[in-house]
DNA sequence: TTTAGCACTCAATGTGCTTAAGTGCTAACC
DNA sequence: GGTTAGCACTTAAGCACATTGAGTGCTAAA
């Protein structure tokens, strides 16, 4: 595995450096790690072993007169020592509790509640995130009448969420009328995806309309902006001014373009795309290959209810020398008390046309 | 009026003093003013009248030997002073056209992608705000049911919007049910605000109900919480990124203060919910009252329908010395270019749940 | 009333010096 | 052979100090 080659002494060397470093941001030195009970040797073999800890990647150095900083690749061998076993004390899973513990949203506010105390309780920024839903279609249409000439389209989409649209016919509706309409967007559009919505289908369906087949074109054209609109994954993003007490974003052209990534959303949104598995992931650096992040790190964790679905994402952005322990430990927590919230039957029974509907557990 | 104290060649060079400000973001001394054709006079003269006009409280000096800088009441004078005449050239209405040139969507899409529009061609951050709405009544229940155990109830909201949500019930529910139950919240419900909705009203409608009453409470609940959620204002930013290349935002604990207001909302909605008629308002610096917008200024209109109903509100937001004349006539340019859409006879004739239901016209 | 001239102020910039932290290397040590 | 003490070397950071230059206020003359 990783970090195999290092000997035993390397590797508490390089561990020590790394909290070091996270706890002061400065570049950390070998007389400094003498303090360190686990190390019991001399500054010079410190500086030494460092030289070896340089050469095979693990760290580096500012200027020759400045002590070392962990690279990426010293960050990583960290993460990964970390193995899952970060705890909370007591008095924080408190803390999580005591703010979760509010009134029960839709699942979109949930999540961006959590990331907010995930977002408080570490100081780096959250991340909420609602993942993409490619090819969704509309499962139900429904309709009714607010006045001769307006009447109200639910659709209720295959994710279990409903929009609705309210949409006036310049010549006219009525109950009948849109019944007909209503049963006929359920035989011929139901069960499509926004690709197979194909122009014979909605020639077939406007010759079977007869008489108000003026009507169908851009009612097609609302539905499928509907499927649109489902399909795009959302971020929010809380805490961002957290950023700024850490001396690597005071480089204003760096925050500047780190504010963009997080304004612009896509990138962000597709490193928590391309999650592997529900566990927690922690993406250093330019392992994320999107040039803004290279200097900062992700953590976060896909939110999944207890029968498969996945709901989104939760998680923290911050500097590449981010506190991995506490933030892992508090993103668990988090998510841990979310998934008993979520999976709690003691739930109100409600959710939002943005949210889910609960299929009956 | 404000200003009328002056004389013409005072007027002058204040105006050219702003203009030079807000240009180069430097105090501005005598000489430089000299170079102005409209100011024919010398250095000395200059510095005589700047003198006065500090007296006054239209120009600050940041240190004896540095040149002058406009107070807020300087910037006041010179908005003023710009009085409506701001013209854009037709290029850049073309610009805007072309950008809002998109198809249409809810209203606050438009709003957002208006104040995007203007944050781009100013270069200050744009807000886009949904305003309050106290006392939000639902006009009309609807409902249908999905399964054995979940509904979705439907209510359309007396803004004119419409919200759903899906409602689990435990006991069982179907269309005989549901029906009874949505004819009774017709009845007791619909027209009432939040504050209406009263213990008596409920058990009444519980004993009206008789057998399926355990339901009402949470329902009630959940009408409840729309009817708050609606309530509330809502404001979107975009563009925050450009205020960090205005080095009056370099200070980070200053922007942190910004960044922070930015994303707690509440203050900036409080400033453009004090909003004088539906005019462009302009809000320099400390005229806010809320303290982190000291440094800042506001520019933002209010957007209404023809009819008179106000949809929300875009502007941007920016440092003291903003570059007032190009902002204001890019939002009189924007929001005039909106409200002909918004009027557009030939708008597809589609809202989203979120939005407006365009009503007769 | 305007303007030229001049002494004065003060932030900004640059320069050199000192300091302190930290390294790499060598030679002695166990 | 691994470890350590010692020392020369490197470098960023901090500080004092002089220099510069933009800009002012005031005075006296035009």
């Amino acid at each position: 595995m990783f970090g195999d080659e290092l000997s035993e002494r390397k590797r508490r060397i390089l561990k020590a450096l790394v909290e070091a470093h996270i706890e002061a941001g400065e570049p950390v030195g070998s007389k400094f790690l003498t303090e360190n009970k686990q190390i019991a040797c001399s500054s010079a073999t410190i500086r030494n072993e460092m030289a070896e800890l340089e050469a095979l990647g693990y760290l580096e150095q500012p200027h020759t007169s400045a002590g070392r900083v962990p690279s990426e690749m010293g960050y990583r061998f960290y993460v990964n020592s970390l193995a899952h076993d970060y705890a909370m004390t007591t008095c924080e899973i408190e803390e999580i509790n005591k703010l979760l513990k509010v009134k029960m949203k839709e699942v979109d506010q949930i999540l961006l509640l959590a990331s907010k105390v995930a977002s408080t309780l570490t100081n780096y920024t959250g991340i909420a995130v609602k993942p993409r839903n490619p090819g969704v279609t509309v499962t139900r249409f429904e309709g009714f009448v607010i006045d001769s000439n307006t009447f109200i389209l639910v659709m209720v989409m295959s994710n279990s969420t409903v929009k609705t649209k309210s949409i006036r016919a310049e010549n006219g509706i009525d109950s009948g009328k849109l019944g007909r309409l209503i049963t006929l967007l359920n035989r011929y559009i139901a069960g499509l995806n926004s690709s197979e919505i194909t122009l014979p289908i909605i020639m077939e369906l406007e010759s079977e309309l007869g008489a108000d087949s003026e009507f169908i074109t851009p009612i097609i054209k609302i539905i499928y902006d509907v499927m649109n609109e489902v399909d795009r994954g959302e971020l929010k993003i809380s805490g961002v001014d957290r950023l700024l007490q850490y001396p690597e974003y005071s480089d204003t052209e760096e925050f500047r373009e780190m504010l963009g990534a997080l304004e612009d959303k896509e990138d962000i949104l597709n490193i928590v795309s391309g999650a592997k598995g529900d566990s927690i992931n922690v993406v250093i650096g330019s392992e994320s290959s999107v040039k803004v992040m290279n200097h900062s790190s992700i953590v976060f964790k896909p939110i999944t209810t207890r029968d498969g679905r996945t709901l989104g994402a939760i998680g923290v952005i911050g500097p590449l020398r981010m506190d991995y322990a506490k933030v892992l430990a508090t993103i668990a927590g988090v998510s841990g008390r979310l998934a008993d919230l979520l999976n709690d039957t003691s739930l109100p029974e409600s959710k939002d046309s943005e949210g889910d509907i609960k299929d009956g557990q």
